[in-house]
Parts: structure tokens; sequence; C-alpha cells
DNA sequence: GATTAGCACTCTCGTACCGAGAGTGCTAAT
DNA sequence: ATTAGCACTCTCGGTACGAGAGTGCTAATC
């Protein structure tokens, strides 16, 4: 247990390494924080809190660094969230209703506000559901043999895929296919309308019900996620060597965001969740921190997620995600209202 | 005009350079390629080059550097292109085959293989027509009085928006207004739809049509482009300080490199354009090169290039470009067949 | 006249070194 | 329990320096 003394200590370490990004010496906070207490006291006590593994040395005559375990700490029991302030929170919203369109210029947009206003890196997920059931199907002629069959699920996405024909179909014979179709697939999940596929006598409805469930299946697995600032990351004081700027890059290269994601993601729409350095499973992850919020509600939900170094402002960055993260929502529920 | 020799020199020169990415000296030329002549020879010719503008001189006593019209006259002259070996482009072919599903999955995925294959970064453009005309426009229900409206454009595209209906319309109803509106839009472009619009009587329908005449011309401005392989860019020695690191990280930033590609982008499908170092108008360009091709045929278009500096392999990177471009048109062809 | 050997001169780059500065940890006094 | 004092450690910026690589020029050679 910590005394009350070694724990506003380690709140003053944090909140000085965090602006600074330079380790913390007893002198510079007894200076700037009227402590009462002269350097050398606060040095036996930093060197008790560096026992207790809540901070760090990078070496012998240097300051104070915060640990994972002294981060974490912060988090939970030492920060007082920094509330957006008014003109902030205005303009942030305002950005947002910049973006006309797609859903997908949503997601940039609001990673691109959300990165600008924390000055880390932040990934955005689709909004998905668990289990996404058809809601509609609709076959459009594009050529007398081509077909384009577009998927709606209940989580508001929208699927589209080019379908060679046996035969010239008219598009009034595609309306009534669709409308054959429908009975089979609407209201149901990928799985339900997969078994029930297999008692179909109809084999040209049978065809067309499995590139139903291929589209309900599809989970734009490759372009999935989207990143907004990375200039603003690596101008991070972390990254001021090539070889940390290349690694970071790398590190967020689009295929491997995704993972990134897994370890961090709240287990439900509207929770918030903070992994902390070597918290993280992915070994490659312990330099970095990730602050992520869930958006969405039941019926489809997504992640977004700041990535930055262990350094972060923490107090700054939470509750700006969890804004955005609630702008979003409402965002998403106008979509599909 | 060159001398013959000169000529063969500024060859080496730039292929040498090319791949060391260090000044050459007299003394290597001659050592590498069995001249017949001794380097102060060499170094009287290459000063020659130097007084032309080909080449150039980092500082006093260090080798000499291609400038960018000793690269114009190796790429429009001297330039053999290296064709791809037969496996190489079996490679290419295979990876393309890989990613199933959707038009940009396709787009990324070029953008990728093609960039780990010229070790630069890539940026491919969404294909788009100069004038799109509609195919074809069709209404889903989403819930009783919100239906989804899809727009499917002759090059391919399909654009989708959620609209609030005036009251609650049944599946059936929105067939048939959508049959309606297909009377008034399908085969026409958005300028056409929208100056016949002011003509249409029903006030419903009108709200439709405007709602299509902005799907059409729906550019997906934002998030337009795809780059991928920033890591390989950025592992090009010319960016081994920070500083240019970050720079290049900002170039590409995905606002900036649509506009990037303005500068590159060749005449018509089939085509390959190269700009090189300060032949582009935008100054920050200086020390970057585009190697771009125009995919795709008449019916829609889009571009791929390679970023890269302005030392690019370019007797490696134009056919792999050309290679690729043509391998995207197919598809796309194929997509829309 | 073209080529070339020789050489003085220039510039970079890695490294070793040095001193200043910043911090700590410990000891002994308060 | 606190703190003044001090020895000790480590970093960092600057400088000096030698090695190495190249050029340009001059004068000799083919």
């Amino acid at each position: 247990m910590l005394t009350a003394r070694r724990e506003s200590l380690l709140g003053l370490v944090v909140d000085e390494y965090v602006e600074t990004a330079t380790p913390v010496s007893s002198r510079a906070l007894v200076n700037r924080h009227a402590l009462g207490v002269s350097p050398a006291t606060v040095r036996n006590e930093l060197a008790r809190l560096e026992d207790e593994g809540y901070i760090t040395h990078p070496h012998t005559s240097a300051g104070r660094v915060p640990s994972d375990r002294g981060y974490r700490y912060y988090v939970e029991v030492l920060m007082a969230e920094e509330p957006l302030a008014a003109d902030e929170a205005r303009t942030i919203a305002h950005q947002f209703h910049q973006a006309e369109g797609s859903l997908d210029d949503w997601l940039a947009l609001a990673a691109a506000v959300l990165a600008a206003s924390v000055a880390n890196a932040v990934v955005v997920t689709r909004p998905h559901s668990a289990l996404p059931r058809v809601r509609n199907v609709q076959l459009v002629q594009l050529r007398p043999d081509v077909a384009l069959m577009v998927v709606v699920l209940d989580d508001g996405s929208v699927h589209e895929r080019v379908l060679p024909l046996a035969g010239a179909v008219e598009q009034a014979g595609l309306h009534h296919l669709a409308e054959r179709l429908g009975v089979h697939v609407a209201g149901r999940s990928a799985a339900v309308i997969e078994r029930d596929l297999a008692e179909v006598a109809d084999e040209e409805l049978r065809a067309l019900g499995a590139a139903v469930v291929e589209l309900a299946r599809e989970r734009r697995s490759w372009q999935e996620t989207f990143l907004e600032g990375l200039p603003a990351l690596l101008q991070q004081p972390e990254f001021q060597s090539k070889e940390r700027m290349l690694a970071a890059v790398r590190r967020l290269e689009s295929y491997e965001v995704g993972r990134l994601l897994e370890a961090a993601e709240p287990p439900a729409p509207g929770d918030t969740r903070v992994v902390i350095g070597s918290e993280n499973p992915h070994r490659e992850m312990r330099d970095w921190s990730l602050v992520a919020a869930r958006y969405g509600d039941d019926e489809a939900t997504g992640t977004v997620a700041v990535v930055g170094p262990t350094r972060m402002h923490y107090e700054r960055t939470i509750p700006r995600v969890r804004f955005v993260a609630a702008l979003m929502g409402n965002l998403l529920h106008e979509a599909r209202a």
C-alpha cells in the first residue's frame, strides 16, 4: 500500500514525465510544486516507489520514469479525467458534420479528428454485429446475363457482388428471384441460412443462397480498419530515432492494425479500456498503450482506439476517446434510424 | 548533343547510383566496367557531363550523382526496360487472385503487391469514369418509413444512402417507385438528370431524383486513394534521417496523396507517365519521382503509381507498373463483364 | 590532340576525448 | 524523520584529428 505522500509523488512524476518526456528529477519536483520538503527526502521516497515497481531509472544518474505499473496505478487511482472544454467539444462535433456520404468517410474523419485532438494515431474499425442477420436481398441487372447482388445486413452494412447468371434474365425476373430468395434468407444469420439451404430443391436458388451466405460473412478483413494521425504519432519524442520511427510505421501497417486492437477491445458498447505497455499480450506492443472505446449499440458496434507510447496523456485522452465514441454511436444510430 | 562515350558513361553513373545510393566516383566506374580508359579520362568526361547538366556534385570531393535531367535522358534514351521474369510475373498474378470480395480489397492488394515488387510506395485510385451514367436504381426497405437507395453507375461503382420517407411504404411500393424513378434517370449522367428534374411534376419523385444526382456525383474524395508500401519506401537510404522520414510520411498522408497524383496522371488508359523530381509542378515533390500508369478502359479508368525518391530503379519499375496496370484492367473488365 | 600519371587540395566521417551539467545514493548531522 | 553535503556516475555537446575517398589540374606521354 502506498502512503499518501508517495502516492501524490507518483502522480507528480507521471504528470511531469508525460508533459516533458524527460526523466523527472527530485529537484524538479520540489521546485515546481512547493512540496515543503527537500530534494533529499523526495529522493528517499522515489527510491521506495522504485522498490515497489511504480517507477524506474533509465540509468544511475537520471531522473525517474513511470513504469507500466505506475501508469496503471495512475489511471486507476490518481487520475482526474480532464473534461473537454465546451469549445473543444463544439469544435470536434462540428468537424464531424463536415463529411458527407459513405460510412467509410465518416470513420476516417472520426479517426482524423480524434488523432488531431490527442496528438497520437487513431484506429477505427467498421461497425459490425457479432451475428448479423440479413435484412434484404436485391438483384440488379447489369448486363443480360450478369446481375449485381446487394445484401443489406441488420448492422446497416451493405455488401455487393457481381454474379454471372446461367442465362439471360430480365430485371422483372430478377425481382421475382430476389423475392423467392428473400423467403429463405430474410431475418436469418449466415449460419442458419447455410443449414436450411441444403433442403432447398431449386438449384439456382441454392447457388444464390450460397452467395448470400458469403456476403453475410464478409468481414472486409483486408482494409477493415482506418488509421489516421501517423505523423502526429511520429512527432512524439519516443520516435526521434529513425529506427524507432520505422518500427512504428511497420507496426501500424494496414495488415497488422486489426490484430493489434484485439487485445484492447472493450467488452460492451459504451465501455472504455486502457491497455498499458506490457499488459498487452503482444510482446511487440510492450512500449505502446491503447485507449479504446466501443461505440454503437447492441445491433452494431465498432472500436475506436488511440495508439501511442506508454507515456500518454491519459487524463486528456480517455475522455476524448469516450466523447468521440459517443458521437460515433449517435451518428450510427441516426444513419440507421 | 552527347558523344557516344559520354552517353554510355551517363548510363553507368545512373545504374551505379541507383544501385548503391552513394555518389559514383571515376575509379569505381573504371574498376567495375573495363572501360579501357583511366580514371583521369573518365573524370574529364564526367566534368563535361556536369557542365551540360546531366549530373552533379554533392560537394567538391565527392563522386557524381545524376540530376533530374540525367534521369530524364536515361529514361528517354538509354534505358532498356527490364522485362519481368516469367516466375515473377506468375507470382504477382497469383497474388492478385488472393483477395476476394470488394473492389477496395482488390485495389489495396494491387498496391501492396506492386509496392513489394518495386520497394517503394504505391498509390492507387478507384476506377471512375469522367461522366458516369446511372445504370440502375433500387430502393430497399430498412424500416417502415426508411429506405436505402442503391445506385449503380456504369463505371461499376455502387453508391448507397439511407433515405427517410414521407410516410410508411411497403417494399412493393418501393419497387414501383424505383421503376418510375428509373425512367427518369437510367442511362443518364448526373447533369442531364438534374436538368430534366425541373420538369417533373411529382414532388416525391423529384426529391428522390435529387438524391440520385448526389450519389452519382459522389466522388469519395476523402479516402479516394489507397496507399501501400510506406515501410518499404522509408527504408530507402534517402530517408535515413528522422526529419526526412517524417516529411515523407506527411507527404503521403491520405489527404495529400490525391493532389500529388494529379501531376502524373497519364492521358489515356494504357499509357504510362514518368515524372522526375522538379518536373513536378508541386515544389515539395522536387525530390520525388512518380511512375504512373492508367488502367482500365473508356468506361472507367484509374491510376496506379509508384512513388519514390528520384533515385529510382526506372528500368525495373516502369515495366512492373505497366504489368500491374494491365492486370488491374483485365480484372476490372472481368468484374464488369 | 587525346590520354594519363602524379599530386595537391578538399571534404566527409568516425572516433576519441574532454568538460560541463545533471542526478543519484549515502552518510552524518539536525 | 529530515536534510545538508559530497562523492560518484552517466549523458551530452563540442572539438580535434586522422584516415579515406575524390576531384581538378598540370605536365608528361602516346
